[in-house]
DNA sequence: AAAACGCGCAACCGCCTTGGT
DNA sequence: TACCAAGGCGGTTGCGCGTTT
């Protein structure tokens, strides 16, 4: 006997949303406000199941998307992220302001795949040691975490993947292997992993870059200060590694974390808006 | 001009966690 | 502790549309 539907489907409509739809649920929620799914079809009067309410609201009728093409600032963006969480669309899209897990899932399946991963595969899986500490979902695990985790033995300790001894771990697993346990240390080594694996890679591509004073903010909603950490020493004009710059970024509890000063009130702004640099290079086409 | 093909994206599905009882 | 409803996530599907033959 299979798992009950979510809703009850008879009758209900499904496939492409209408104008007439979207009005009827984009004016419900302006003076209901969201949540309580499940009933908001029937109370609008809407014959769709309250999933598929929620994922329209989400995915499109939200005043606060920013739709149209991704910048090639959000592709980097996209990339690097996903070459350190994966396929992890929620906490990627987390970093990206107006974008959905759902947009950014699409646009990795029909554009950055086939650009990266031929070239980053052999050598460069997830860090999926990292997972648990950088999960957006409070204390949760989510489903595919617990696959991979499962998939890569993670230790329940400390959720650090543990090396079997016929696998040759890659330079970016062994350097994360080294980290200490601690959340601040965690972090420190996501940031790490995303400048010395991809920046560093693109870098040695054949890029030239510059970096300026004023980090570009995104957000100012997120302003949270939970940690100041100075990683290298002082920065530089131009310079072949990330080791040589001064990454002033913030830690929030979340996860979520970004570059500025503690009294600038950024709270996500990244190198690669202030570097000059040939976009091909960098996602290796 | 029409059929075939390929791609992008919206939407659906199944499974999971959380929170309430 | 067990159960259930609700919400959320990632994987997958399939439609619509532009391009090619």
């Amino acid at each position: 006997m299979g798992r009950a539907p979510c809703c009850e489907k008879v009758g209900l409509k499904r496939g492409r949303w209408t104008a007439e739809e979207d009005e009827i649920l984009n004016n419900y929620i302006k003076v209901h406000g969201e949540g309580s799914w499940r009933s908001l079809p029937k109370n609008a009067g809407l014959m769709r199941c309250g999933k598929s309410c929620r994922l329209r609201w989400i995915n499109y009728l939200r005043s606060d998307l920013r739709r149209g093409n991704i910048s090639k600032e959000e592709e980097h963006l996209i990339a690097n992220l996903h070459a350190s969480l994966g396929n992890r669309w929620s906490l990627i899209a987390a970093h990206l302001p107006g974008r959905t897990d759902n947009e950014i899932k699409n646009y990795w399946n029909s554009h950055l795949s086939q650009k990266i991963l031929p070239s980053r595969r052999p050598t460069n899986p997830p860090a999926i040691n990292l997972i648990p500490t950088i999960n957006n979902r409070k204390d949760r695990t989510s489903q595919s975490t617990m696959k991979i985790n499962k998939a890569h033995k993670v230790s329940p300790v400390t959720n650090h993947k543990i090396v079997q001894p016929e696998e040759q771990p890659t330079k970016q697993q062994t350097k994360v292997d080294s980290c200490d346990t601690s959340y601040e240390d965690e972090m420190l080594c996501f940031i790490d992993n995303i400048m010395d694996t991809d920046m560093l890679t693109m870098v040695e591509g054949g890029g030239s870059m510059g970096v300026t004073s004023e980090p570009m903010s995104v957000t100012q909603a997120m302003k949270d200060v939970s940690g100041q950490v100075e990683v290298g020493g002082s920065s530089s004009s131009t310079t072949n590694s990330f080791d040589n710059w001064s990454w002033d970024f913030d830690i929030h509890e979340d996860g979520v974390l970004g570059f500025g000063g503690e009294d600038d009130g950024n709270m996500l702004s990244w190198p690669w808006e202030s570097i000059t640099i040939d976009d091909d290079s960098f996602l290796g086409v």
